[in-house]
DNA sequence: AGTTAGGCTTAATCTATCTTAAGTTTATTT
DNA sequence: AAATAAACTTAAGATAGATTAAGCCTAACT
């Protein structure tokens, strides 16, 4: 069974044609290393999942400066939601940490499989609960806890991530500078 | 028509009968200024709708600094969602800023809601999908933007809250103290 | 294999933000 | 209306974090 279906029937269950119509929406795309499957300023209108590999969700501000905003490893659905909801320019850049292989599936597709299947309504409920709860507890992280506990905090929820991921990108996802990070780490 | 249907029927529609089984899942409470409907460490199975009046959640750290998470206007859903979801103890308060009245369903209605009008699949799915991409925005806020550049923010986006919230609950939604959001105002 | 770019470290200096504490104003309670 | 508590302001001194710049190390490119 495709990586995929697996992820969905985590949530919920579908039938043999359900499937069948489902897949046909999704294209299977193969992507190396530093390639950007969404790119900061311009429409956004795919979801992804990856199947395997991984990928860092990144904002450039006016000076440059670099946020990272997410991680997505394995088994994860990504893209910039709210490019691809509302149809804006991405704030966002996405990029493969290493060769990796998605599914993509475009806006219109989406809103057909929703409506040919009404257990993606379900499936998809919770996943965005569970992506709302996750931000929220960083937003809480951000706003309460020193860099050092976030740090901490970080790399025993991610220990996979800290292996394919540089310590500039760590940084940039804990909104500090590297030079910092490095002198945090010494202690 | 009461708000709640108004809020629902928004994103889809219910018939006469399902508008019915709705309704009955849910109480209607009136909250004085000021009264906690969540109580932080607490277990918390109850999903809210603010029919009038507002909220606003907050954390306490075992140092006893307050960060403000979240603020709830009328016409709002409201929970600590984690605990809600989970069955965790909740990691917040939410207290009322003024007088309001709410609409409560706990966790087994709303499954069994869920279940029972399966348009409900769909309002929740867009409901969570907006607010994982405003939290994901605040993320990106709060790791790209200066507090200043926040505050600005803060105070254009949310005009009429700024009038209800002091500004020392301003401040532990920013996460800074008090005394130096007053010293930015200075200028 | 040699070269180059980028990542990591260290340290000095500068700026943002916190802490403490006092004084003042505004809101709440009696 | 008086009394009390809480919010807001201001300022001095302390700490967290940014910036700049140099040197070193590792990974990518030819």
């Amino acid at each position: 069974m495709t990586t995929i279906l697996r992820n969905i029937e985590k949530h919920v269950s579908l039938g043999r044609s359900e499937t069948e119509t489902l897949l046909s929406f999704f294209q299977n795309i193969p992507v190396s290393k530093k390639e950007l499957i969404i790119h900061q300023g311009r429409l956004c209108d795919m979801l992804f999942f990856v199947e395997s590999g991984s990928f860092r969700a990144y904002h450039l501000n006016k000076d440059g400066k670099e946020s990272t905003i997410m991680f997505a490893p394995e088994d994860w659905w990504v893209t910039d939601m709210n490019a691809f909801l509302n149809g804006t320019p991405s704030l966002l850049s996405l990029e493969a940490l290493e060769d990796s292989k998605i599914y993509a599936i475009g806006r219109k597709n989406f809103d057909l499989a929703l409506d040919k299947i009404p257990q993606l309504e379900r499936f998809f409920r919770i996943l965005f609960q569970r992506a709302y709860i996750r931000e929220q507890l960083r937003v809480l992280d951000n706003i309460s806890l020193t860099t050092e506990e976030r740090y901490l905090n970080f790399i025993s929820k991610y220990p996979q991530l800290v292996q394919k991921v540089t310590q500039k990108q760590i940084a940039s996802y804990l909104g500090v500078t590297p030079e910092f990070l490095s002198s945090l780490k010494k202690k």
